[in-house]
DNA sequence: ATCCGGGATGACAACGTTGTCAAACTAGCA
DNA sequence: TGCTAGTTTGACAACGTTGTCATCCCGGAT
């Protein structure tokens, strides 16, 4: 910048008059600075100029997510980056593959690079460390995931009543022998959904049959194991709710080489890319990443533009597709 | 910081040295300041701390992608990560949709934001701007396309090759009237796999029939569409290649749709989730988006390293995976 | 001719940090 | 005791930028 100056014989701040076009510069002046700028390939320091600079934003915001590679979070990622780059904001993402230790890291990297504000889909199970960036004016939105011991905007999607929906819908086929995956019961989406079966169980009257129920599960290989375990064991249920995109594969893998995918129904939480090109389709509780990340970002965009209202806890509802699985009968 | 120093009765740069490890702090005022650190809630600012530094690292590089949602996308984004986390950088990551204007612009985001290093998978057919930010100091490395009119770091897949792969698959199956669905034309990628199929056909002595060739498609609608429109035109193919991911699912639901999934072969160039349990399962040659996010990222921190030695392009080898649908005889 | 108001411009400090260098201390030795 | 060498500590400038405030210049009114 002071070659630039130098170069327009003018100032340094006449220079940064220009670069963020302040008014009061003559038009002459202007367009020196302006040829001296392309002249020298002058980039401006962002970091500089926000260090300097009163409200100290750096246009930058940190979303820390279970793993940017998979479907759920990176169709949440691109929703939120939607919303940034409409304000000139960029994004800063990074994984933390259900580990507690990484969600405190990438906090504070983030914090050390003084982002805007934070999204977060949480790993812990307590966010009290968050009241410092709180205190330092950060504002953070949850996503997916409730925080804990912590009071911050929230955007999750309706578990329980997903859950229920998936449920109810075996139900009124005539199901009445519903097995249950869930991903770990640490994970709060996965304990919410557990919730949302034995409700809607119970409501309906249905005993609830612990041999039917499988928690803790984590990914295809497990989910196709168990499924094939319950299967050809005694008491083999008519229908099965997977609680997670994984096992709904891992069940729907085990149905097939069972030979059994026309036979026991199956619906799963979370939709499934290409899920509706199989025989049978795989009928779904659809959650909408999209507009959960649209959602967060426009809050956690209001609370930057200064918006202090009480926090807010939105519920982005569910969709029942039915593609085959879960309309089959008993 | 100066709140810190003064708790801790110490100076400035004492605070400085605690905080960045240096040697020569007695233990006691380590302590001292240690504790002040914890009372005040102190983050250090790295922007600022890379201001002044000698060597103005930031410990952020930018990635910038086709979309960050789309699944080559964000396993190549994730490989990437996979590698900075490793060394303590964070990945900040831009979706630049084959639209040019805003792959500049987000290079000049990043520029500003001063990130130590690039990976860019590009739309634009010019890259001779970025020879501002060489110049500047900053390496980059091009994933998947190979750059225009620089010369640069570029790790691609083996597209022609791979496509020459597929091809071959068919033709030894004794197809001989293979249709070819391809992406934009303007698309590096879509060119060479093109170039792929064309060298094929005529190394095995098979003529080039136009009426089966389908550039320039988007999206599942529009392969499912002219697919449709191939299979019911005269001198219908017996065998279709597609060349993207979209387009092979697009072809396969036409396929489906007129009921000859089981009597015409299709190969898709890029793999495709779920791709297996499909009947017939899709034979693609898959690509290797995490070994391409690797290696990028790894020249990236070799050139961050100091490593000036003559530009790198590494060819990542592509697999035909045989799922069914590639192995269907005309 | 003098004064006034307003717009254009620049000098300088400050943001939070680290590099440089000098000062202060310690221990060891003659 | 005085001197040296080494270790610990701090004062100060600098990184690239912007906020504050003073100065300068011009036309118009007195």
């Amino acid at each position: 910048m002071r070659e630039v100056a130098a170069l327009a014989r003018v100032s340094l701040k006449t220079v940064s008059r220009v670069i963020n076009a302040e008014p009061g510069v003559s038009a002459e002046l202007a367009t020196r600075v302006g040829a001296a700028i392309e002249r020298l390939d002058y980039r401006h320091n962002l970091w500089a100029s926000s260090l300097r600079r009163v409200d100290g934003k750096s246009a930058t915001i940190g979303v820390i997510l279970e793993d940017i590679a998979n479907p759920f979070s990176s169709t949440l990622h691109r929703a939120i980056e939607n919303v940034a780059v409409k304000r000139g904001v960029l994004v800063l993402a990074g994984s933390l593959e259900e580990d507690e230790a990484r969600e405190r890291a990438l906090v504070s990297a983030f914090a050390s690079r003084r982002v805007d504000g934070l999204v977060i889909m949480p790993a812990s199970h307590d966010h009290s460390y968050l009241l410092n960036e709180r205190k330092a004016g950060t504002p953070f939105v949850f996503v997916d995931r409730p925080p804990a011991f912590l009071d911050a905007d929230t955007v999750l999607a309706d578990n329980v009543g997903g859950a229920r929906h998936g449920i109810q819908h075996l139900h009124a086929q005539g199901h009445r022998r519903i097995a249950y995956l869930g991903d770990l019961q640490s994970i709060m989406t996965a304990t919410l959904r557990y919730q949302g079966y034995r409700e809607e169980l119970t409501a309906q009257g249905v005993t609830i049959d612990p041999r039917l129920i499988r928690l803790d599960l984590r990914g295809i290989e497990a989910a196709e194991a168990v499924t094939t375990a319950l299967m050809s064991g005694e008491a083999a249920p008519t229908a099965i709710f997977a609680a997670q995109n994984l096992l709904t594969i891992g069940a729907y893998r085990a149905l097939r080489r069972l030979g059994q995918q026309h036979r026991v129904a199956l619906v799963g939480f979370d939709d499934i890319l290409l899920a509706d090109l199989l025989d049978p389709g795989i009928t779904v509780i659809a959650q909408d990443p999209a507009a959960m990340g649209t959602r967060a970002a426009e809050l956690l965009f209001r609370r930057l533009d200064g918006d202090r209202s009480p926090t807010v806890h939105l519920v982005i509802p569910t969709r029942l597709i039915e593609r085959g699985s879960g309309e089959i009968r008993p």
